[in-house]
DNA sequence: GATAGGCTTGATGTATACATGGAGGGCGAT
DNA sequence: ATCGCCCTCCATGTATACATCAAGCCTATC
């Protein structure tokens, strides 16, 4: 449960970002200072600070003359973003292979390897576990990493939602569709920390880019389906088809 | 030259940017709105907004509590980011060769790379010439690489002075030590673009990325030069030591 | 003496009035 | 009728007053 945000601010960028995720509001639109502070009964300061915040989230885009636009994703943009976390995981795994991980980091990735595990084996895989282990394990990628540099720059891409490694595992919808890329991306997960333990940086580089296209493959898959787009995948309502 | 810029918030931003970039705003330091808008002589309203766009430019953090810090950057930053851009425009060579491009593009590369070898076939190098076709050809290369996606992030990552294709190259006291390493640079271009007319990713992502790595030897030169801190390389004055 | 409570202080958050500047439309002249 | 100028309106930029909130300290009480 998230906690009470304090300031109308964040209040203002909670919301904004939910209306622009679900589609409320569609790619290209302009956002007007005034009519949004209207719109939240709040004043125009806030709102500013939300539409920059979002500015730099990558929802929005900074107009010619000032003002703002929702930025709009095409099929393309998605499929470059998620295979742009794929290099940059692959960088991530690299540097982890190459600079050497500690005995306590390759225990803790074990760990959520054992949990992934247990979870695949039953028959109806609890997604909401799943995209929480699977969380675990690429937040503990980076920090394998070692590199702040690319830390940051992996929060940046990963902050459009169907960028993220978790994005659409949530879904119980398709679980059942998705639960063969679930078990081959789980082989992947154990194959990048092997990689990572025996110091193999391409191996490891190598393997965590192509398990990123399998996160792709996820949101081709929705993506062709067009009921999904309707009811059960919201990270690609503001997809423009 | 830059043109003169009208509002008070552009004037703040590059007034702070300069004041970090020189070092004058030591790594750490925080900052108060009201201070800064005294010393500016303007209110707190536009500096906030400069504040805003500094730390989406990477250049301040935003603190737990609201606020600003100036952020700092040690070697071990220099150098992942540095890196960090050569993943990228490796993905940008690899993009391109993948996905092809024009044979109008690649008369541009052509004709960028004549340019660049017209400049380096004299013993006394023109620097600034050099910096600026070199910008040239690394802006040609995202376009290459016909991803918006990808550009954005690059732009991000080269908004950081010391990992600009060009950082350093207008510096000419040290053009003679430097040169070795142009020559070396621009066969690289020529080899990233030949990769690319001929459709090998792999090869092009390969060489552009050892191209960045021959960006970070001149930053470690540079670095290990006590007195190159001291004077010509303002884009490292604020790196910590 | 220790602790709890409240006050002071200093910072950011918010509202709002006013300034500025650009785009669009209307009106006039040719 | 068309071109061009000017005016008006609307959106953002700016200043500033006020609100709020957290931290630290002082004091009073146990």
């Amino acid at each position: 449960m998230a906690e009470a945000v304090k300031t109308r601010a964040e209040r203002a960028l909670i919301s904004l970002r939910q209306r622009i995720l679900s589609g409320a509001l569609s790619g290209g639109t302009r956002l007007f200072e005034v009519a949004v502070a209207e719109d939240l009964a709040i004043s125009r300061t806030p709102v500013r600070a939300a539409l920059a915040q979002l500015a730099e989230e990558g929802l929005l885009d900074r107009a010619k003359g000032g003002g703002f636009v929702v930025r709009s994703f095409d099929i393309s943009d998605v499929e470059d973003t998620i295979e742009l976390r794929g290099v940059l995981e692959g960088t991530a795994a690299r540097f982890a292979a190459e600079r050497g991980v500690t005995e306590a980091q390759l225990a803790e990735a074990d760990e959520i390897i054992r949990n992934i595990d247990r979870l695949l084996s039953v028959a109806r895989v609890e997604m909401e576990k799943y995209s929480h282990w699977n969380s675990r394990f690429h937040d503990l990628l980076v920090r394998l990493s070692g590199s702040a540099a690319l830390a940051r720059e992996l929060a940046r891409v990963t902050a459009l939602p169907f960028a993220s490694p978790s994005a659409f595992l949530d879904d119980e919808t398709h679980a059942g569709q998705l639960l063969g890329n679930l078990r081959i991306a789980h082989e992947q997960h154990k194959a990048i920390i092997d990689a990572i333990r025996h110091r193999e940086g391409a191996r490891a580089e190598s393997l965590a880019r192509e398990h990123a296209r399998t996160a792709r493959r996820n949101v081709q898959f929705l993506l062709s389906d067009a009921a999904a787009r309707r009811e059960g995948s919201a990270a690609l309502a503001f997809v423009r088809a």
